[in-house]
DNA sequence: GTGAAAGCGCTAACAA
DNA sequence: TTGTTAGCGCTTTCAC
């Protein structure tokens, strides 16, 4: 493996020299500069990011911890991450904690092993605590998706804005008794959903009758079942807390002649291109899961670059109407 | 940031003791590492595996070269590979090529430049050569999904044998005019697939018709688009490279009151998760996939610590019958 | 504009 | 069993 010490020799310099013009620091003549680029190149050399660590304490690697990169909306966060850092010289640490603190805790421990500069990091599971260390390795640590905590800067889409959309559009179409299968009781996800529907309810004068709102882990089979149990309590439509669920929901819609959206109005949430391909066209709110991704490494770009104070950002939501809760009537 | 210097001074050793305690080589009394053990989780240590790079030439790092994040199909490989590796103490660095040749050079220059043990490719449009840098630097590269050359050690699933078991089950359902949505007609996996058409005709004294072959893009909007095409030529079956382009297959049907299984058979490979979830069940081939992102990455690690032959491993698929292609009446 | 020298944190060969 | 020493490949003062 070539190192600047060839193309020092090759060049008749010193290794300083080298390091100088490869780096593009001024206090190197032109002509030698030029020299000595050729030659890194036609030697084939590739700067050594471990050997360059040691000198400035930069890696240029940024870890990216996610509950699933089996997800397609995971996937997309993390391809935005990437896209965004490859150009720039940086590359990620993928780790997939499958949604399990323990393995959470082993990733951060091996992100500061490896001497990442900072980590983009979507859990459900962490505690703030759990990535104090980080911090206090001097690892830049942005949340994206979700919140961590008041020390960490973060990039979340805006829940509330996007089920207020949801909910006020399936009022338009005619909703007037929605059921909704929801995530954990506790997320900040599912309480932001649920504070939109009461808000639309009240504005339509609307009662919120609790007994239509279940809690469940987010998954196609809870769909199915869930929307087996709502569906016997006259609701007219279901709201899912992603398209996963909805998914199930309507595979449990056509397994029982329930037509949608004459008898049952869908929705989901999250967009997954999916929905645009199945029978009945689903609508939901679309995130902006790349972008997502993409502000997130930025943001943390920015926090190792200059120290500055945490920060969030709130990216807008779109509503994304397709035919499962029939017309606006509006 | 604690390093072995601070533990030593700690101990009233010195750092090549806490070296060799910490990385369980002997000479060192059982007391002594006790006691080094202790004080570095007290210290919160983390050892550092830029410096040990540069002591020992080992990152602890690999490679991971995709085509696209995105797609369920790699992300499961994906998964695969970061399930697998982690435990054992390795980090993945994850690059999205997008399906683009300068996007994969790119991320092979940073793979090297980052000094990363192996690297695990899957890609199809990188040529052979496009690795050689990696192999040239002493880096070790398997490739996953699909093959890249005799210098190479690749883990693939069996194409030919899982579209035979698949073109068996679609005769036996009845299938006699059998239509093929199919990807590009170089790639290996399309040529497998379609002799394995061919063989199964043949055993059935059934004549291949090239005319109800098309050769695409593998994408949704393709498979609405040729099932169309297809469909005017008076076809009973639709088999399609993928579970995407079958899905496009399917949407089509629906939109145009054409029964599956009754007026047409549709089936597709991978086995994707969604196909299960849909209103009339997708019959398909599964693939290993995170098994064979598992594989590739016990091959990779193999090969890095004796240096072997290069080795193919192929995985073998299953049938998985759903509703799509009607019955099997044997 | 260029070179010399020190140092980053670790491992490993050799001494004691 | 433990310490001493050198060195990995780079950057960065400080001289010249």
């Amino acid at each position: 493996m070539v190192s600047i010490v060839d193309i020092a020799k090759e060049c008749g310099v010193t290794p300083s020299t080298v390091s100088r013009a490869l780096n593009g620091k001024d206090g190197v003549s032109e002509a030698l500069r030029d020299k000595i680029i050729k030659t890194s190149v036609d030697l084939g050399y590739e700067s050594n990011e471990k050997a360059r660590w040691l000198a400035t304490k930069e890696s240029r690697q940024i870890g990216l911890i996610l509950p699933d990169i089996t997800s397609p909306y995971y996937a997309a966060i993390a391809k935005g991450v990437c896209d965004y850092l490859r150009p720039l010289g940086y590359s990620v640490l993928l780790c997939n904690s499958s949604r399990d603190r323990h393995e959470e805790k082993e990733n951060i421990k091996m992100l500061q092993r490896q001497r990442v500069d900072g980590v983009v990091v979507i859990s459900v599971t962490a505690k703030e605590e759990d990535l104090f260390p980080l911090l206090n390795s001097g690892i830049k640590v942005v949340a994206a998706d979700v919140e961590i905590g008041p020390a960490f800067s973060s990039v979340v889409n805006d829940n509330y804005q996007g089920a207020l959309m949801l909910f006020r559009h399936m009022i338009k179409c005619g909703s007037r008794n929605i059921g909704c299968i929801l995530g954990e009781a506790q997320s900040q996800t599912t309480v932001d959903r649920l504070n939109a529907l009461k808000r639309v309810l009240e504005e339509n004068s609307i009662e919120f009758n609790k007994d239509n709102v279940v809690y469940t882990d987010a998954t196609f089979e809870n769909g199915y079942k869930k929307a087996k149990m709502l569906i016997s309590k006259k609701i007219d439509s279901l709201f899912a807390i992603n398209d996963t669920v909805a998914l199930g929901v309507i595979k449990y819609c056509q397994d029982h002649g329930i037509n949608i959206p004459h008898d049952l109005k869908v929705a989901g949430y999250d967009d997954l291109e999916i929905g645009s391909m199945i029978e009945v066209p689903l609508t939901t709110v679309h995130q902006r899961k790349v972008l997502l991704g993409r502000k997130a490494a930025e943001l943390l770009l920015q926090e190792i670059k200059s120290h500055s104070e945490p920060l969030k950002i709130v990216l807008a939501p779109k509503l994304t109407v397709r035919s499962s809760c029939g017309e606006n009537f509006l």
